[in-house]
DNA sequence: TCTGGGGTCCTAGGACCC
DNA sequence: TCTGGGGTCCTAGGACCC
């Protein structure tokens, strides 16, 4: 038996946390750039606020209905969401960490009261940081997942499934009738794994609730649609197919990208840009102890910009040896700049991908790129220090504020480079940053 | 004026091989 | 008129997730 524990309008109730006075209020908390609306509060979401719809559509509501919206503010999302996960998963025995406001927990094998025990991990989490969850439980993880779903909905709104499962829902005890019943009442796009594309064949092909979806014959919707498909059918079916995963694997790709607050048409402005996200990625890249192969580069115009002339191109530049290093990473990512780069054009975007990724001990490696023979003493030592001068910058960057040592072609103080993003809604970082701390007064 | 960032998995199709 | 039958590897693109 699965829990999914999900924090509800996470970045929204980040926020509440610490300005109590914003609880009751329609907020939204826009994306990079002050872009669009990535979170939503219940009050705000009942404004008719949908999920990443651009700020400039919805920006008179802050005049008419008091919409209160501010700027991301990932360091405080981050760590309030490490303290919930520490508080949710001292309830079982394995827990899986799934998205910065979700974790799954595995209740196989522990014999406790499920229902009882999600109320208690509402009340944990909620003293401990603040911030309100709802638990759902199934067989399967799809199933905790339209659990969480339905506590949700039935928390926020009343009449729409019957109260007992507000906030807290556990599909598997209930009788197959009570199952299909809560399966019937809920429309298909609500599963894990179908998206937009997916939920409106679907729904073309009669397949309207998840009741209907649950129903098919897995075989035959492997091949009409996935394999991918057909797991979930059968998810929903009670069989489990998607395991807990409580060891990530190191990952397979590293990006770094941003949208400019502005458009840039200068290459010396692309080249702070691009050295700010290779590095950035490289940091990722060395925490998690791996070397990349190549990396990949990309600039382009904005699609949202009729009028002005397109252009969009990236390149993969291969490493004559996998490495961390931060200076080789963005020397090849700045060679790999100036190879795409054409004047004339208003740059909304660019970003960096390293790819073809390795531990890091191997990079150190042995073996050169032809016959696979020894490097001399001279290229791994070289290598080793190299290392060496990584970790003492990430020390000093950890220590002392991300930014603290750079390379050399990063440029300019963040508030003077042309392409810094706008966020002119940010709330403080209360937790993480000792100038912005909070200070309470008797 | 104004539209995020970071991932994963699967499949189709081309290149290449014997 | 008419052009094999596998297999592997790689990449691009589509779909999904939050």
């Amino acid at each position: 038996m699965f829990a999914l524990v999900d924090g509800n309008n996470f970045y929204c109730s980040c926020e509440r946390v610490f300005r109590p006075s914003l609880v009751g209020k329609p907020i939204v908390v826009l994306s990079n750039n002050d872009g669009c609306a990535i979170a939503r509060s219940n009050e705000a979401k009942d404004l008719g606020v949908k999920m990443a719809q651009p700020w400039f559509q919805i920006r008179d509501l802050e005049r008419t209905h008091g919409l209160v919206a501010l700027s991301a503010n990932f360091q405080l999302y981050g760590d309030l969401s490490d303290r919930m996960m520490t508080a949710a998963g001292s309830f079982a025995p394995r827990q899986e960490i799934y998205s910065i406001d979700e974790s799954f927990l595995d209740f196989t094998g522990v014999n406790v009261d499920l229902v009882a025990t999600g109320h208690e991990i509402h009340e944990r989490v909620l003293r401990w940081t603040g911030i309100p969850t709802c638990v759902g439980f199934g067989p399967t993880k799809t199933l905790a997942k339209l659990a969480n779903h339905i506590g949700k909905t039935a928390e926020r709104k009343p009449g729409s499934y019957p109260s007992r499962f507000a906030r807290v829902c556990n599909l598997g005890e209930l009788a197959k009738e009570g199952l299909d019943e809560l399966l019937a009442a809920t429309a298909v796009g609500e599963v894990w794994g179908v998206g937009r594309r997916i939920g409106a064949q679907l729904v073309d092909a009669g397949v309207k609730t998840v009741l209907d979806l649950a129903r098919l014959d897995p075989a035959t919707v492997r091949n009409r649609f996935s394999v991918v498909l057909e797991k979930t059918v059968r998810e929903l079916q009670g069989i489990q197919c998607i395991g807990l995963d409580d060891a990530p694997a190191a990952k397979q790709q590293i990006m770094c990208s941003r949208s400019f607050g502005k458009p840039v048409t200068r290459i010396d402005d692309l080249v702070e840009a691009v050295t700010e996200f290779a590095s950035r990625a490289a940091e990722k890249l060395r925490g998690q102890e791996s070397a990349a192969g190549a990396l990949m580069v990309f600039i382009r115009t904005s699609p949202f910009r009729a009028q002005d002339a397109q252009y969009s191109s990236s390149v993969t530049v291969p490493l004559a040896r996998p490495t961390g290093d931060s200076n080789l990473l963005v020397a090849s990512a700045v060679r790999g700049l100036r190879a795409i780069y054409r004047e004339g054009f208003r740059y909304a975007k660019a970003g960096v991908m390293l790819v073809d990724l390795q531990p890091q001990e191997l990079a150190q490696g042995e073996l050169d790129l032809f016959g696979g023979h020894m490097v001399g003493e001279e290229p791994k030592r070289e290598a080793r220090d190299r290392t060496k001068l990584m970790a003492a910058m990430d020390a000093v960057n950890q220590r002392y504020g991300r930014g603290s040592l750079l390379v050399g072609s990063a440029g300019l103080a963040a508030d003077r480079r042309a392409w810094s993003m706008k966020q002119d809604r940010r709330t403080p970082r209360y937790t993480t940053c000792w100038e912005e701390m909070p200070i309470a007064r008797a």
